[in-house]
DNA sequence: GTCTATATAGCGATAGAC
DNA sequence: GTCTATCGCTATATAGAC
């Protein structure tokens, strides 16, 4: 039995739709720059329905955001493991993050624009979760590095970068487009980007091809 | 003779007050989430006073946007040039954009925000100014390229992941303190910052050491 | 459950005394 | 030029009809 009265797909379909609209509007303006409004306008239903299902705009926000770090948690770290060739691995590991980046950019801005204030509500997750991950990744590093696979640089810093040079594409993208002279990121810009990524992280890392 | 009255220093210091208050709550919300009555707590003087300097909300953010890009423009760009070795070059880039991480967070934070808002307002100078900067460092680096020092990559998106990779350290510092477990990003965590970044640039470019 | 109409608060901006 | 007091608007949140 659910906390929650569930009598139907009415409230499943409502929820949907207000957090798909939220996640847009939220990742346009930031959570002071979204108006309730706009959401429920966007969601095609009342204000007062976000307030019947949410409370309150704090708690809606939070929704967007547990649901982005749920599906961000599944994306990528399973790349880094010690049993792959590190040229394998972080290849993957860096189209993944910028498969995120070009399909999910609104979440990207979320998570950035929520960093940006503090990280007032992730925080825990920063400390808890991503740490640790940080650290089994730092692992994996230091065993490819004492097997000559790879250069021993700081994991950490390297993650660093690569979530930087990964996210930049959806965060800052309207940086890029005015550089670019572009409309809009088409697929070989992102190509350039994942050849670009990939040969400072690989070869930056002195990781030698695989075999 | 100003279209500003200037009777003396009470107006410079004052107005200088408000700019540097600004641009501390600025960078803690952006411009939704900031509070022209912090802004003006902050600097220690009544809200009427800032509107009867900068007028309106939104012409403040302006000036404190426009006092960011003005001292930003003269900072990195002048290591790119052909004459230098790219080693040189490009390590020089990097630690000063670096620096300017370390020592004007809140400036980078700023223009972060300003870009994650779709840059209504730096849109100009994106596509202006800054365009053509990246079309002239492109060039020395086709220069390079040509000369066998360093690696044809697309130089648009080598500096991309630069601007990334440096201003993350501003930008996402809670980031990197909640994972490196830290309460302030001490001169340790840049000089490994430097490191690492420098690393994957050089080496990523296959910029052979200077002789 | 869903919607319209409204209450309440907070913010940007200003009037007007000094 | 500087400040206090206040206006008017907008946005969140809710009350209450259906």
């Amino acid at each position: 039995m659910d906390s929650l009265p569930e009598t139907g797909t009415a409230r499943r379909d409502s929820t949907a739709a207000i957090l798909a609209a939220a996640e847009r509007v939220f990742a346009r303006g930031g959570f002071d720059g979204a108006r309730m409004n706009e959401i429920a306008t966007e969601a095609g239903l009342p204000k007062a329905n976000l307030h019947y299902y949410f409370g309150t705009k704090e708690r809606l926000y939070r929704a967007v955001l547990e649901a982005i770090l749920t599906q961000w948690l599944d994306a990528a770290a399973e790349w880094i493991v010690p049993g792959r060739h590190p040229a394998e691995a972080l290849t993957g590991y860096v189209q993944a993050k910028l498969d995120h980046a070009r399909l999910r950019p609104e979440a990207s801005r979320i998570f950035a624009a929520e960093l940006l204030r503090g990280a007032p509500l992730v925080m825990p997750f920063l400390a808890g979760e991503q740490r640790r991950r940080v650290q089994d990744m730092s692992l994996v590093f230091a065993h490819w590095a004492t097997q000559g696979l790879m250069d021993h640089l700081p994991p950490a810093h390297v993650f660093f970068c690569i979530w930087a040079m990964t996210q930049t594409y959806a965060d800052f993208d309207v940086q890029i487009r005015a550089v670019l002279a572009q409309d809009a990121l088409d697929g070989q810009t992102f190509a350039d980007a994942a050849a670009t990524v990939t040969a400072l992280v690989l070869k930056g890392c002195g990781v030698r091809a695989a075999d």
